[in-house]
DNA sequence: GTCTATAATCTGATAGAC
DNA sequence: GTCTATCAGATTATAGAC
């Protein structure tokens, strides 16, 4: 169980995931990003070839991670079988998702919010990748439920549509919302709220 | 009907918002903001003066804008006095709404997007100007329906949030959409479907 | 793999002639 | 109100010593 040392590289990684989401991919420069590593700025370039290598690398972090994320849909069905109400049922297959996601997912999706309509891989890779993997979660979790006659016979790819643009919608209002120092629990709440009054709407 | 000619300053300013909703506000130079107005770098600063003020002014320009559609609030329910299908009426209602608001509020949109995670005062024109109004607007035409009777009893206040937040997630993906080259005519025909789902599912 | 030093360019902004 | 000229500092990135 030892607890492997980061290494430079990784160091230079997660700082950089840091800023862009704090600061956007323009607002930080080398030289900060390399103040944060705790090195000098031209030794980051014996990691990384330049900056745009980093958000590279961090986009394929990413994508690796919501692969892993969305292969593991299978596992879900199990677990839930002995839930019959809809919004118990939900949470707990969202639950069980969440904990799938690697580490830095929640700052660097804050990234691909700050730069899908300025950097086009970043475009790309949300419209084409983070997208599908939710829409499908969605989607397969409601066919369960769908199959279970635990909500009412629906569209449910437009129905997962719909859920993945209300979830993005609240997600980026939470986000902003917890910079302005609302706390955690008062988030979770309205999530809660708004998330079961989605789910009763679907119930038979 | 004589067509004014734009001043220099609205120029600057018109330019200003393509340039920021395209490639951010960190992402545009003053000068490249000059190239585009046609004039050089240190005349910008006979009109504006700085680089922060033109957001300032973009900012003041979208709050009046909408505020501007909100009081216009009233006006929007008598002409859908005649409308019985819940759909229709909100389409139509909503429809009357985007004709109010201010000829560049796509583009500023974008720039809120763009930069509600990065500069403070964005993040609070988004999160206590911008998202209230929708949400009033929106409470405001379900309340009328709900009057009417063609939508079921429901939490009126917690619908509109859910409805802004669909709103915005789809509005997000349109966008990325566009700017894949897929037509207005496909984004408008996704755009109707959805919410056409989303207010069938309120019918009684 | 880290550092110092530096290149070459771009940044927002100002001074002052016309 | 526009221009030329310029500033002081920041930007990404490289060269080469240790």
């Amino acid at each position: 169980m030892k607890e492997k040392k980061e290494t430079t590289k990784e160091k230079i990684f997660r700082e950089a995931v840091n800023l862009f989401a704090a600061k956007g991919y323009h607002g930080t420069s080398m030289r900060e990003l390399a103040a944060a590593a705790g090195i000098k700025e031209s030794s980051v370039y014996n990691h990384f070839k330049g900056k745009e290598a980093i958000l590279d690398a961090i986009l394929d972090y990413q994508m690796s991670g919501f692969n892993g994320a969305g292969d593991a849909l299978d596992e879900l069905k199990g677990p839930l079988d002995t839930i019959s109400d809809p919004v118990q049922f939900w949470l707990a297959g969202a639950s069980l998702f969440l904990t799938r996601l690697p580490p830095l997912n929640r700052e660097i999706s804050r990234i691909l919010i700050n730069e899908m309509y300025l950097i086009d891989k970043c475009r790309t890779f949300y419209l084409h990748i983070l997208r599908p993997v939710k829409k499908n979660l969605t989607a397969t979790i409601l066919s369960v439920m769908r199959d279970k006659k635990m909500i009412k016979d629906c569209d449910i790819e437009k129905t997962a549509e719909q859920y993945v643009y209300f979830l993005e919608g609240m997600g980026i209002e939470h986000n902003l919302m917890m910079m302005e120092g609302v706390s955690q629990d008062e988030i979770n709440k309205r999530t809660l709220e708004q998330v079961s009054l989605f789910i009763e709407r679907l119930k038979k």
